[in-house]
DNA sequence: CCCTTGGTTCGAAAAAAGTCGAACCATCGA
DNA sequence: TCGATGGTTCGACTTTTTTCGAACCAAGGG
């Protein structure tokens, strides 16, 4: 493995994918817990505590390739952080009324 | 066909399936149509104009499942019409953020 | 009436997404 | 350097979603 995951640049992020991301209740509820700030994936449970690590892996692709966080290698760990800025630039207001809904 | 299609109550309508009807572009493009006022069914081409109309009217079904789209009897036609009211007071600033993204 | 028009529903097939065990990989601590 | 830990990837399977023709339906117009 290479280590770093491959993730969109701001200008490649779309909007459906970002939608279809967040369509997702476990996905959704992932999204919220990094709202506080970042988060090691070890400590990022989604709503199921014995979801199998290849599921929440799966999730955590899903969202990393619309763009929505940043899964980057940190120490032996993972360091997962919500994209806000690229989110808030390229979507004014979406990511709040989400998370605020 | 009882004409009247099955509408969410307003406390019925989720987030999940709401940013899942918007997230494909053929839907999307629907709701910003709709975004200036209620259409008539054979007035609101998506993208393209030759969709079959059973997918036409699926698409349809999707957004009025979740909650986006309003489809009543109107005659003979059908006249959609964006929930925006709905949409509003579940999740404020939410439609405004999709549509003017 | 019948026929056209605009649209829904059904059914089946294809495409996409979710699920999860097993194998693999990289790092840290002992 | 060995093992444990935390996580990704692969492969196979299940489930959901999409697509669209065909059948059906309801309302108006001639």
């Amino acid at each position: 493995m290479a280590g770093d995951l491959p993730h969109p640049e701001r200008s490649e992020i779309q909007l459906t994918d970002v939608l279809f991301a967040l369509s997702d209740p476990e996905r959704l509820a992932i999204t919220r817990q990094l709202a506080d700030g970042p988060l090691d994936m070890a400590a990022c449970h989604a709503t199921d505590p014995d979801l199998p690590k290849s599921t929440k892996s799966h999730f955590m692709k899903v969202l990393r390739e619309a763009g929505v966080i940043r899964n980057e290698p940190h120490g032996r760990r993972r360091m997962l952080t919500l994209r806000r800025d690229d989110l808030d630039a390229l979507f004014p207001g979406l990511l709040d009324s989400v998370l605020n809904a």
